[in-house]
DNA sequence: CTTCATATTTCATGTTGTCAAGTATCGGAG
DNA sequence: CTCCGATACTTGACAACATGAAATATGAAG
């Protein structure tokens, strides 16, 4: 809200130049997605079950959407059996959804689809990634420098842990 | 298809970190979009307007998406006053989407409460953006070349342009 | 046991997206 | 000029996604 003293040119350029790259990381992940017959949402849901079974409002939180929504794409995907519903042992309010052999199965062959590594980063040596990490590391409020943990805000939740197919 | 070979774990550190980038930036966005009762779509479409009247087919473009689907957002947008359309002069086929001066003023707005610049890119010095707008732009295929004397901005197909607000 | 909180689902509704028709217009071939 | 195939847009049917309110079942605390 405060001061909206407009940002200098360089900012707006990398500004923009971020835009391009959302852009291009959703479509290619929304069309890696759509060669298994999966829409962005599912993918995401798979990909993050596929690294361990959660409760469905967890999966709400992830995808910080309505509990209510989850519903019906846990349902597509366990209608194709590329998950299913356990119940929790502990609670019998909730329902843990897990990914099935085969949805992990699938997880594998679209992370293996997506290749924004290799296109992208490909024109990048080491030492650029590298560079590049440790700027997006910073930009993020990750300190990697000092001591890391510490860096005030962004509690985080293990949101950018998903190898690969999580991060949507 | 074709070799899977799967990348180095610095890669994958960055794959994971633009993963996380797209889904800050995304949010943001569609928070701040939220803020004047708008979609993300309707915000990108109403971005695009702002910086020029657009025939319905080249928003689709844009949007890469059908054309039927521009039409139900522009109606929305229509019906609140932030756009219209105009028939083309030369071609009656043709209906130009144009914003309204209440939608040129709408996304002024909204590209102040975008704050994605001032916060995570406020950690960054001013050569440190210079060298990741670099990288970036070296990610995305545009050579910066050597003799770019400064900046370049961008040259680009128009695509990445909407200075803010339109990148989504 | 009663009461309040939590987890999930169902329902109503709205936006986005696709595809298949349908209408209007353009442009060129005859 | 008319006919014909493209092109631009809209409409309609339908699926996915998203929200919010209400219903159900369970948990937890008094």
């Amino acid at each position: 809200m405060a001061s909206s003293s407009r940002p200098d040119p360089l900012t707006l350029d990398v500004i923009d130049l971020i835009g391009t790259v959302v852009a291009r990381y959703t479509a290619e992940y929304d069309h890696a997605a759509a060669q298994y017959a999966l829409t962005g949402s599912q993918a995401k849901v798979l990909g993050l079950l596929s690294l361990e079974p959660l409760p469905m409002r967890r999966i709400a939180q992830r995808l910080k959407c309505e509990p209510s929504n989850v519903t019906g794409i846990v349902d597509r995907l366990e209608l194709r059996g590329l998950v299913e519903r356990r119940p929790d042992p502990h609670d019998r309010r909730v329902k843990v959804a897990a990914a099935t052999e085969e949805g992990v199965g699938t997880v594998g062959r679209l992370r293996e689809s997506l290749d924004f590594a290799r296109e992208p980063l490909g024109r990048l040596s080491e030492e650029e990634r590298r560079t590049l990490r440790d700027l997006l590391l910073r930009m993020l409020g990750e300190e990697p420098g000092d001591r890391g943990p510490g860096t005030q805000e962004t509690p985080q939740t293990p949101e950018a842990s998903g190898t690969g197919t999580g991060g949507h």
